[in-house]
DNA sequence: GATTGGAAATGCGGTTATAA
DNA sequence: TTATAACCGCATTTCCAATC
């Protein structure tokens, strides 16, 4: 458990066949707001992580635990409260990637689940590939309200697909489509907090042609639909 | 206006095999 | 080791309807 301990962006935990955590660590606590591990021992997330996000996080557990299949690679934001901040300057929103694995006795049997949730690492800059997908993250972020394809960005950068994938892959962590998601979703987020926008005109101007879509996606990756998500940023 | 759900289509990602 | 191609399963998107 020190190994993990010394993890500052990665979050660690190993939890019962109920969703109940029997193994977190440092990163995680501090996530929570609470001062000991023992304060989260014995809970689900949704105790320890009121409201829609909570529940979010418990049904995972929870259909990992049921269908034994693991997540892999999801992207997935948080936001973090003025009361859960560690420092005044650490930001409100940020990115992780989770995975979570179910835990099986001999029998092959599944006893709980154990998971870790990174955060997202700083684009590699050392990279020889920086210097294109800089570019290519520049045009996500001024098109990306329009219909944009993989094989589409892959001629952008000159690339093939496959090289393209791998290239965003080793400099930002992530797929094209994670990259060209994070970017919408921020675009949504910024958008909810700073204007009235209907939930459709948000959606729109983020390249969604249906709302219904997009507040789907919302709520799977940030664990709150459009309009929970408003009302935490106006309380 | 916002959210949820179902059905169908399809684009994408993961895996594997093969070649350079 | 890296690049490419092919295949398959699944997630995403679109369209539509119902409900609040």
């Amino acid at each position: 458990m020190e190994l993990f301990d010394s993890l500052p962006d990665t979050m660690f935990f190993v939890k019962d066949r109920a969703g109940k955590y029997v193994m977190v660590n440092q990163t995680l606590m501090h996530r929570s707001g609470k001062k000991h591990k023992k304060e989260l021992l014995g809970h689900t997330a949704s105790v320890i992580f009121p409201g829609p996000i909570g529940d979010n996080y418990t049904q995972q557990d929870l259909q990992v635990i049921r269908d034994g299949a693991p997540i892999r690679d999801r992207l997935e934001m948080y936001h973090l409260p003025h009361s859960r901040r560690q420092h005044p300057t650490e930001p409100q929103m940020g990115w992780c990637l989770t995975h979570k694995f179910p835990l099986r006795d001999k029998e092959g049997q599944v006893i709980g689940v154990a998971g870790i949730s990174r955060a997202l690492p700083r684009p590699d800059e050392r990279s020889s590939l920086y210097a294109r997908l800089a570019v290519l993250s520049d045009h996500l972020q001024k098109h990306h309200a329009e219909d944009l394809r993989i094989p589409t960005l892959a001629l952008f950068t000159g690339m093939s697909e496959d090289q393209l994938e791998r290239a965003t892959r080793q400099v930002f962590g992530l797929t094209p489509k994670q990259m060209l998601m994070k970017i919408r979703l921020e675009t949504a987020s910024q958008l909810l907090g700073t204007t009235h926008l209907t939930i459709t005109e948000v959606a729109h101007q983020c390249g969604y042609s249906d709302h219904s879509a997009f507040t789907r996606l919302f709520r799977n990756v940030v664990g709150l639909t459009p309009s929970q998500y408003r009302a935490t940023l106006t309380h």
